[in-house]
DNA sequence: AATGAATGAGGATTCATTCAT
DNA sequence: TATGAATGAATCCTCATTCAT
């Protein structure tokens, strides 16, 4: 019987998945300050002194937790965005990744940023606006660096701020959402120097 | 006996303002996580059991705190939404007012909602938005609550991760983030049903 | 019946004392690195975070603890010092009151600086030989200060390390110590300048 | 396949010369108690687990690191005293070779019995006052036991002492040492029964 | 109104140490 | 011989908060 009853010595990849599955439960459920290492061990299956040696502190293991589903969400958009045909395929294509991720997200809101040590959360978002900025410096070559940073950053908290509405308000489709979304981020480009 | 030398009996509105000061300066150098209640006796000169007679809680603290500033502003900006002229110069009315008050913001990160009680910052965001709503409803008067909902906290979200962005860039000067950030808010605007 | 049932609200003083009291027991039986805040609370019938009020740390309350007896001795040797009629008499009379003291701390090994905190250790000792040396200085007003402050060290560490042999030896009787320490000092003094 | 290029299989007898380098630096550094394996592993560039399969324990280390260079100087030093002449040149020499090496000595506090595990600590310092006893026996072969036993612990502690303030005071040469402490070691020695 | 004493509860972090390989 | 994964067990300390005066 390969089945494993021995929990022990897993490589360090899974591991390291698990805890973050786990961590990121717990997260999601009580949010930064609430949480407990000692709870998300438990919910590991391991003890508090290996979180500890994979993750530096908790504030390591959360931004590794967020850093996951992040990272995720903003490959995902910059890969789209290679592919798009052109600016407005891509806006549409763009918008409507971010949301879908959104439409999960909600039920996840520490990952929406809720508490949590400030330089971490400000980090990341910036991570994200530069994803943007990379992203829309494809339709925007000439565009100074500044307003490239100011429209994407203005995109990211727009998008985050969006997102905690929605939470609030589940019922509305993503269909109305989604033009709302594209119409403001079009603004928010308006004026960038094109090719 | 002369009416005494010692224990400056303040008016409770001195007494209140200057909890709220020191509050304010610990909140914003050491976060609301970071901050003790110890700290901002110890900078008020009172004692910490004073400062729950006067405000419930830690939280009640920041709440009324970071309220004394939002208050001001959004009052400031509703008035003048109220005697604009047009939507134009509304538009660029409001975004100045409010660009100018980010200014002095950006070196008190926790006003820009850092990290905090999740309840009381969404709070705040959501007053926020409404108080946008409700200028907007001013141009848009036959649009339908959703959809000004989205943009007015689309507005508050940008607003606030502009806010993020611009601490971090102290050198750009107002007046070329000032356009970026009306076209964004008329993006945002864009297709809700005016008159 | 003002018999006091109520533990609550003691003067400060006298619940330091009683930290103190508990402390000293704890530390002596358990060693600095061996005892726990939370014992020592709970003997001091207070709670851990009161004793942190009043001593800062751990460390603090270690040094609080042994200062006090530290400086019980000495403050007896320096007056013992000042009215003694001439050196010989001086000496004599020091190393008994030394030696008498000895013979309590020889049950209190913790006192004669066990384990603990090495800044601390040290700074005690250094005060120790700064009391001793002043006391030198009577006798040898002309000599110069590196040569009474190494006269001063070496008396100290000599004292102590008697201290501990004699801890080992406890047989063996102050009478038969007190010569061999005066012998001792003696001779440290050795070549000192005197007036 | 050459036998390799990795896992330089280190003779045993350097793997822990390098072990003891590294503690030895890690344990001045940082004092015993705040020593942590994990580093001094880290320093000998080796793992935890092999640290303690050569040596039992953070003590046993401990022991091993300050046995060595303490074995070597009362090997010396009973060395220099079994070829001395005449009790006069065994004391200036055997003062001499101890104080040069305490020279080197006041760089790695630790050696001098910072804070460790008191047992480790007081085995050392009594395995030096016999070894004192011993070269002291061979002026004063009709001593009793106790008194020999006392004036080496006596020397013992005044050295050590001495050299503690001797680091805080790294001008002072040699010569002005050398002389107050071996007038304080004659002392010591007073009234000892000689042939 | 205002204080200083006191608490209760919890939480992060660290370490020496041991297996499985 | 040598390692990297894993543990268990404490421990210090901090904080918001409440009484007694």
């Amino acid at each position: 019987m390969p089945e494993t009853v021995t929990k022990r010595r897993l490589p360090r990849a899974e591991r390291e998945a698990r805890m973050l599955d786990a961590a990121e439960a717990i997260f999601t459920d009580r949010g930064f300050g609430g949480a407990s290492m000692e709870e998300i061990a438990l919910e590991s299956g391991i003890t508090k002194a290996l979180l500890y040696q994979y993750f530096r502190s908790k504030e390591g293991l959360y931004v590794a937790c967020v850093e996951r589903s992040r990272k995720d969400l903003f490959d995902r958009m910059e890969a789209a965005a290679a592919v798009a045909p052109d600016a407005g395929a891509r806006l549409r294509e763009l918008t409507r990744i971010y949301l879908d991720d959104l439409i999960e997200l909600r039920g996840k809101p520490v990952l929406l940023y809720g508490d949590a040590p400030v330089a971490a959360v400000d980090q990341m978002r910036t991570r994200n606006a530069e994803a943007i900025a990379r992203i829309l410096r494809i339709d925007f070559p000439a565009a100074d660096d500044d307003s490239l940073a100011m429209a994407a950053h203005m995109v990211v908290g727009a998008g985050e701020q969006l997102g905690r509405w929605w939470t609030g308000h589940p019922e509305v489709p993503v269909e109305t959402v989604q033009p709302r979304f594209m119409t403001m981020v079009g603004g928010a480009l308006g004026g960038l120097a094109g090719s």
